[in-house]
DNA sequence: TTGTAGGCGTTATCAT
DNA sequence: ATGATAACGCCTACAA
């Protein structure tokens, strides 16, 4: 660890190490002239306070906990873009966890975060519908908190998602408007709160537009791309094969453009397809995908401004306990023209 | 910050605080009665000890600080994911810096790092040839860094890539021997060390396979998505056009895809098409992407064992100078059948 | 304007 | 086996 010390300058300087740590904070009851000599012994040494000694006094880290649920995904690393873009500004760290989808490890991960390691903590929880206890801990300890897209809904703090509903109905329209009249909504079978908004939206059109929802519309998916790519094949090979689908996860569109490849069945001119996605090579499938996509970069941005804000201002009150909806964006491209 | 100190469960328990330090060590010098008081009680608080206390005291984070050049890439995600697998055993933690690519970031993540905020820095630098001088910095402090995949050359300490000549070399006698006798080499203009090494594997196995290589089958591509499929849609628009490609980037593979597509050339029967990349889904596009894929998470894993070695074992010598090759995998699919 | 002293929470050294 | 004390590096009352 470092070597140069506050004492370290103040004894070259023949000062004391109170004016020496004023000076480096620009106090104004230091003079110029010192100033000036300290700032450039200490630019010359290429000086760095002590971070550990700095948080054990003022009793703040300068860092913020980030747990997500899964790092190889493009939603969450540029949430995570959109987070330091603001913290660094303000001098903030970022220690980031990957819980993995497991409520078990994202448990460890919170335990290891409430010892006073992290200011405030952000995080998409790993499963919908888990025993939250281990969050509720977090309660006690007055550690801010904010939750983003897999949110806890019981726990009162501010949460960011995006308008999953709206986005579904939007999604579900666009597809009837081009023709479609059997529509397939793909999700996964351990869907969490999103997913389910979704699916109110696709069925809230539907009904909208005087179609008949029908039970084996809704697909459940598993984990395995195989296996869904087999289940989707044995649906579109039959003659009364839908005409569109709406993908609420981005690997099922990709399992669609797979199936319906195999058993040569053309996007968009025999089904069309839209998909929840914040892939970047959307544009460069064939066909491009038509996609929903969240703002993922600016809900990290958000996150992180509520919380910068929240602890460098003086007499703030708890978070507010509230959704912020963050519009998604409806790109239409050739697989559902 | 946290409340619970050890000062207050040595008052709940009319105990030194020294005495509670060590029963919660397991110091073999506590009677195991006030081990198990002491230890039930901390449980029963939900005591952690401060870890900028501890931090400050044994001289050392427990942190490690990575930089990578871009979060936006399943590869560095991959690196992060393997590296976190082995620190989180450890009871390390991980702040990460995204550089942007950009040297002068870098330069300020790595100065606001050298103040002792972490015991080592793992980092792929943004550019290859910069001038390093910022890096240079970390070698006064005695901070243990290694680079992995973009390393920086004149540092002395352990680097880990993968064997980009060799994966270069085989992914072009693999094209050869499928078949093609012109064949394209694909790299971004701003090309780093790896590409440079694919590049000698690929003039390497045309020699070695008896074609003549030609100056123009090295094309140089922008960043730019829409650029990029322009240009490749001009060339295979020729007559003469190419019959194999090697794209030393992911996104060069994918307008690759696109521009085929546009021109109606079909891979893999007039141009057979393999990639680097890190890809999970070059086996859903259409068709399946030949792939030649970096060992990232053990990239990872490994950086992560070596520094783990160097900061938990008593007395270990300097990091060695060196490069670690670990091998990247070539998977075989339909785009080069 | 500058110096002195104490403490943030922890652990190691030296007593008892 | 346990307690008292000092120190890690920093900042901030309080003193001068």
């Amino acid at each position: 660890m470092a070597e140069i010390t506050i004492k370290y300058l103040a004894q070259k300087l023949n000062l004391a190490p109170s004016t020496v740590s004023r000076a480096l904070n620009d106090s104004h009851e230091i003079s110029d002239a010192t100033k000036m000599k300290v700032l450039a012994l200490a630019e010359e040494l290429n000086f760095q306070p002590n971070p550990y000694a700095r948080s054990l006094r003022e009793q703040k880290s300068k860092t913020i906990g980030v747990i997500i649920p899964e790092r190889i995904n493009n939603f969450f690393s540029q949430v995570i873009d959109g987070m330091e873009s603001v913290t660094r500004a303000y001098g903030y760290h970022l220690l980031v966890y990957n819980s993995n989808e497991d409520t078990e490890q994202e448990k460890n991960i919170l335990s290891l975060l409430i010892g006073g390691r992290v200011d405030a903590i952000v995080m998409s929880i790993s499963r919908f519908d888990q025993k939250s206890d281990h969050i509720d801990k977090l309660k006690k300890r007055n550690t801010p908190v904010v939750f983003f897209d897999r949110i806890s809904t019981n726990f009162p703090t501010t949460k960011f998602i995006t308008n999953d509903y709206e986005v579904g109905y939007q999604g579900t329209v666009h597809l009837i408007e081009k023709g479609c009249k059997k529509i397939l909504f793909l999700m996964l079978s351990n869907e969490n709160s999103n997913g389910i908004e979704r699916l109110r939206g696709f069925k809230d059109a539907l009904k909208k537009k005087n179609i008949t929802f029908e039970a084996n519309w809704v697909i459940e998916c598993s984990h395995s791309d195989e296996k869904n790519i087999a289940l989707l094949e044995s649906i579109f090979y039959k003659l009364d094969r839908p005409d569109g689908v709406l993908a609420s996860v981005e690997k099922l569109a990709l399992a669609t453009y797979r199936a319906l490849s195999r058993t040569h069945i053309k996007i968009p001119e025999q089904v069309r397809v839209v998909s929840f996605s914040n892939m970047k090579i959307a544009d460069l499938l064939h066909p491009p995908l038509t996609t929903i996509s969240q703002p993922a970069y600016e809900i990290g941005e958000e996150c992180a401004k509520l919380l910068i804000k929240k602890l460098t201002k003086k007499n703030q009150p708890d978070l507010e306990d509230k959704i912020v909806t963050i519009p998604s964006v409806f790109t239409e491209r050739e697989s559902s023209k």
